[in-house]
DNA sequence: TTGCGAAACGTTATGCTATAACATACAGAC
DNA sequence: GTCTGTATGTTATAGCATAACGTTTCGCAA
């Protein structure tokens, strides 16, 4: 295992043990005890490896980056997040995948990266909610 | 027309004489000649306001603005981002957000937002890369 | 017309996100 | 061992966004 794969493995540990959103400078926080000396830069060299691998997603509406929790690596994603604990849902949906396709296609559009994300509750916090209120 | 919604409409022409894609800042600098004194604050508020209006889309992706292509105002439109010209594509698809519904039903998700950009290459990029390589 | 109060802007400061540019260290081939 | 490419470390800075609080503006009512 080269440097670079260590690395980027031990990232993807930390934001596996998260479940959860992490930002690069939670990431880098998390790494100080193995790489006392790690900055921005390392985190950020990685995370870029890792998403392109499919291994981790962006959260562009949160500039935060998640494991990914399936095995898809060619897939878009899309991801469910809640406003009020922060977890996220991962979908893989081909038929939004060919909707998209088909929007491009009809503008000669070339697409090379999708962004698809939903901001709003999740169910255990919408169902929190209704039994607070009932 | 009260000071605020003002501000708005300077903005929001501001960012339609632009045609594309326009940072916080950069918007705050096109201002500085109506607005000596303006600072980020500012921006941001009136930014906001437009944004939950629907008059102005936020690219998650890039972190800029930019008006609303369409009257739209309600639907959620699918973005797409030219990676060569900076060319921005508003389209909207009701089947898009059907299939985003039918996602969210099956988990119990209730969105409050969508974000769907794609990031690629525009039709026109895209056709003069094709004529540079041949 | 004067004073009140809400809304919006200004000011200051700061925090978070991300990358540029260059130096250093590591790992594998030979 | 030395060469070479790759990845990390270091330093610095650019870019994005908001907190907190003061000040101005403006409609409205007395």
């Amino acid at each position: 295992m080269t440097r670079g794969e260590q690395m980027q493995a031990d990232i993807l540990s930390v934001l596996m043990a998260q479940d959860g959103v992490m930002s690069a400078y939670d990431i880098m926080d998390a790494l100080k005890g193995s790489y006392p000396k790690i900055a921005p830069p390392t985190v950020y060299r990685a995370l870029s490896a890792l998403t392109k691998a499919g291994q981790v997603h962006r959260l562009e509406s949160r500039n935060g980056y998640m494991a990914c929790q399936h095995d898809h690596a060619e897939e878009t994603a899309v991801l469910s997040i809640c406003d009020d604990c922060g977890a996220v849902e991962e979908t893989a949906s081909n038929k939004i995948l060919d909707d998209l396709a088909y929007v491009a296609k009809k503008s000669g559009f070339v697409p090379s990266r999708h962004v698809i994300e939903m901001i709003g509750t999740c169910g255990d916090c919408a169902s929190a909610e209704r039994d607070a209120s009932s």
